[in-house]
DNA sequence: ATCGATACATTTTTT
DNA sequence: ATGTATCGAT
């Protein structure tokens, strides 16, 4: 027991042994949140605790592997396998199938994820014959979303004149009639969506004391992590369920809550002594992992807010070198000059790539450093921008799964009973969806009987499709437990033609959807084969599969590449970066309108929510810390002028390096120029293709609020850059030759363009078309 | 019924 | 600039 505890320090010892009642452990970032978790639990579990009886709550699936793994390579075994371990809505998912019928669903609901219930929603607008700039489906489903996880149902929705005369007020008056049918049609198809798992876990222990009691009496300890986050519907399941033994750790950090778009309520956090008076407060303060300077800037900027719970961060690491703080000129450079700095880290202190991340605010600024990177030649990887489970082909294949799962769901009947195509079209549908609403039975039962119907008017030739579409589904429903979820859904590939269609497709996209489904039949594999081992089960049907991955969002790393994958620099939104931490951090993008974001400079609760995520950003820094900014960038498809962001001015200026005289001495030189044309002007890099801009769209007054001093890359700085690279001789290449690329493969050498000293290439690619490469980093080979 | 072209919106974050 | 949605042509 002490030997455990030994590896905390005393803040996080008394934490963790302390398990008297109510306990709020307020950890600021890099304090050791996790950690003091993981040990909590390993401690009660040598208490006595049974695994089984501890639940453990996280706010993602990346957190609760985290800990499993952690806990597990504490205490050795497959320990943490007993646990409840996992997101609110995983755990909360799971036991809503035990008691699904006294909510009026069955134990094998399906989950619809966003985009699900967004097509759901879309077309109840169009039904409704709803306007659409008034009845946005985005701005509906939000509603519906903000509405649940307050939990508040359609029905006190609709009962509550309030409400209604406020979105009257607001031209928005036949929501509830919205949100009424869409609860209405989830609930007949037997579907939840993701909030509805908390509304309605909330909804069992409001209307069966039996549920509630017995899900409460299986617990003997709930912790929480990431308290910050949670919504009103997670806050009430969590005060239920540890109503009576009180035996409940909490811990978070109010000055890291980034997701109250999504209804997470830091009050939570703020009011814990309310609900529980006889609560006991724990700070750890000490950061472990940043340098002082660090530390001390994002301090300095985080106690700009006003709504805040005091606490001091501090760091005994050394104090390290300044924030440095760049300027370039536009987006494209801003890349450039990113790799650049990468490459120079790495040659003066001996990083790798992996000791470093860029941090951003949107998924759409990736790009940039991809380009560049590529150019670079700076391995990298994109975390989280498209998930996996999002792609068409992924999502189709879930679409079967559904269906073949639970018959009733229509947005899955209707976005695969013509794919692969099968002479069903869109009229077939829409006959078939009348009748059935017309006729109040469902969809299923339609097409089922569909030899029988004479009244819908369809061909003999449409009916023996529908019915071997039927009969498809049938098959593979009668199969689905019978078989192991990766033979099942092999099968289902290949029978529903899903397989061949993309064979077919010998398009680039086409090729990668292939690829893609290959990887997903490869995850299946594993799942199987993880579940197998840690349920000891013999069989891991598709069902099992499916409930559990979609609330998934991403895939799981699977390490294929072992060696090559692991040394790469990693691109990331600020919200994905979250729990993480690299030795170096480049936050950019860091402007007015971009970090913060244009939509939150309404709304003092948004701006600072924008200022808590980028001390979030900053606090991911270890040892170094890169904030960069651009004078203009692409948005919208035209040049915008940017200026600095305000955070950048909420940062005590003694801990920035960010140099405030532009040194008149230092000419433009052609390289500065020829830099700074090259990426504004020359390469549509999307379009792989030469392009010449028009000049005189890229006049008009910069709009830059406070002119900051230059900060390009200097000559010398770059000379010392490539300088280190002399071994490779690039005379060797010449236009026209022909050339192998790691990645691009084949290509011909078009044109190299030689400004001062730097070679660039454009090289045609058989597979990937034009691009640019510098001759010194591309690693060609003569062929 | 399928494909292509054109119009249109879209850029905040995720279980 | 890019991706999706809708419409018209084949």
């Amino acid at each position: 027991m002490e030997k455990l505890l030994s590896k905390l320090n005393p803040a996080q010892r008394e934490a963790a042994v302390y398990t008297e009642g109510p306990q709020l452990i307020v950890a600021g970032a890099g304090s050791g949140k996790t950690r003091t978790l993981t040990y909590k639990i390993a401690y009660l579990l040598k208490l006595g605790y049974k695994p089984r009886r501890i639940l453990a709550l996280t706010f993602t699936n990346k957190a609760a592997e985290e800990m499993r793994s952690r806990i597990d390579s504490l205490l050795g075994d497959n320990y943490s396998r007993h646990l409840w371990m996992g997101t609110f809505h995983s755990i909360f998912g799971k036991m809503l199938r035990i008691d699904a019928e006294k909510i009026g669903f069955t134990a094998n609901y399906t989950i619809y994820d966003s985009s699900d219930s967004a097509s759901m929603i879309k077309s109840i607008i169009k039904e409704f014959k709803l306007d659409n700039e008034k009845y946005n489906y985005k701005n509906i489903q939000s509603r519906i979303s903000n509405a649940k996880n307050k939990l508040i149902t359609a029905e006190a929705y609709a009962a509550n004149q309030d409400y209604i005369t406020e979105d009257t007020k607001e031209g928005r008056g036949e929501f509830f009639k919205i949100y009424l049918e869409y609860a209405k049609r989830c609930k007949q198809a037997n579907v939840m969506d993701f909030d509805d798992l908390l509304l309605y876990t909330n909804i069992l222990f409001k209307i069966s004391k039996d549920s509630l009691e017995k899900f409460r009496g299986m617990f003997d300890y709930i912790l929480v992590d990431e308290y910050q986050d949670t919504n009103f519907a997670q806050y009430l399941i969590v005060k239920k369920l540890s109503e009576i033994h009180r035996k409940l750790c909490v811990v978070g950090d109010d000055a890291q809550s980034i997701y109250s778009f999504r209804g997470a309520r830091i009050q939570n956090i703020l009011n814990f002594k309310n609900d529980y008076p006889d609560y006991k407060l724990f700070k750890l303060e000490q950061n472990y992992r940043s340098t002082k300077n660090i530390v001390e800037a994002a301090n300095s900027l985080i106690a700009k807010n006003l709504n805040q719970i005091s606490k001091i961060l501090f760091s005994e690491n050394e104090s390290g070198s300044l924030i440095k703080v760049r300027r370039s000129l536009d987006d494209n450079q801003e890349g450039y000059d990113i790799g650049m700095s990468i490459r120079e880290y790495c040659n003066k202190e001996n990083f790798e790539f992996s000791d470093f991340a860029v941090l951003y605010r949107t998924n759409a600024q990736s790009r940039i450093f991809e380009d560049a990177f590529r150019a670079l030649n700076i391995p990298y990887k994109v975390y989280g921008a498209l998930s996996f489970y999002q792609r068409k082909e992924i999502k189709d294949v879930f679409a079967y799964l559904k269906l073949i799962i639970n018959h009733n769901d229509p947005e899955s009947f209707k976005r695969i009973i013509n794919y692969p195509a099968r002479r069903i079209g869109s009229t077939t549908v829409e006959k078939i969806f009348e009748f059935a609403s017309k006729n109040n039975v469902s969809i299923w039962e339609v097409v089922s009987k569909i030899n029988d119907l004479y009244e819908i008017k369809i061909s003999n030739e449409t009916r023996r499709h529908i019915t071997g579409f039927v009969t498809l589904i049938n098959d593979m429903a009668n199969k689905l437990h019978l078989i192991d979820a990766y033979d099942f859904i092999v099968e289902l590939v290949n029978r529903s033609g899903i397989n061949n269609d993309l064979l077919a497709d010998k398009t680039q996209e086409g090729i990668s959807r292939y690829e893609n489904l290959q990887e997903l039949l490869n995850s299946v594999k594993n799942f199987v084969e993880k579940r197998k081992k840690s349920d000891q089960a013999s069989s891991i049907s598709a069902e099992d599969y499916l409930q559990d991955i979609v609330l998934y969002s991403d895939l799981e790393e699977d390490d294929d590449d072992e060696n090559e994958s692991k040394n790469v620099v990693s691109l990331m939104t600020v919200h994905a970066a979250k729990g993480l931490e690299f030795k170096n951090v480049f936050i950019v993008g860091a402007e007015s309108e971009l970090f913060p974001s244009g939509l939150s400079k309404f709304s003092m609760e948004e701006f600072e929510e924008e200022r808590r995520l980028f001390y979030v950003a900053m606090t991911r820094a270890m040892k170094n810390l890169i904030i960069s900014y651009a004078d203009k960038r692409f948005r919208f498809g035209r040049i915008i002028y940017m200026a600095p962001s305000d955070f950048l001015y909420d940062i005590d200026n003694q801990y920035l390096d960010w140099p405030d005289k532009y040194d008149e001495d230092e000419p433009d030189t052609d390289f500065e120029r020829e830099l700074n044309n090259f990426y504004s002007n020359n390469i549509d890099f999307v379009n792989n293709k030469l392009v010449i801009q028009n000049q005189s769209e890229k006049k008009g007054p910069p709009k830059i609020k406070n002119p900051k001093p230059e900060n390009l890359v200097s000559i010398s700085k770059i000379d010392k850059i490539l300088g280190g690279n002399e071994s490779v001789n690039t005379d060797i290449y010449a236009e026209g030759m022909l050339v192998l690329h790691e990645k691009f493969g084949q290509g011909v050498i078009k044109k190299i363009n030689v400004v001062d000293k730097i070679k660039r290439a454009y090289i045609l690619f058989d597979d990937y078309g034009l691009k640019t490469l510098l001759l010194e980093y591309a690693k060609l080979q003569i062929i």
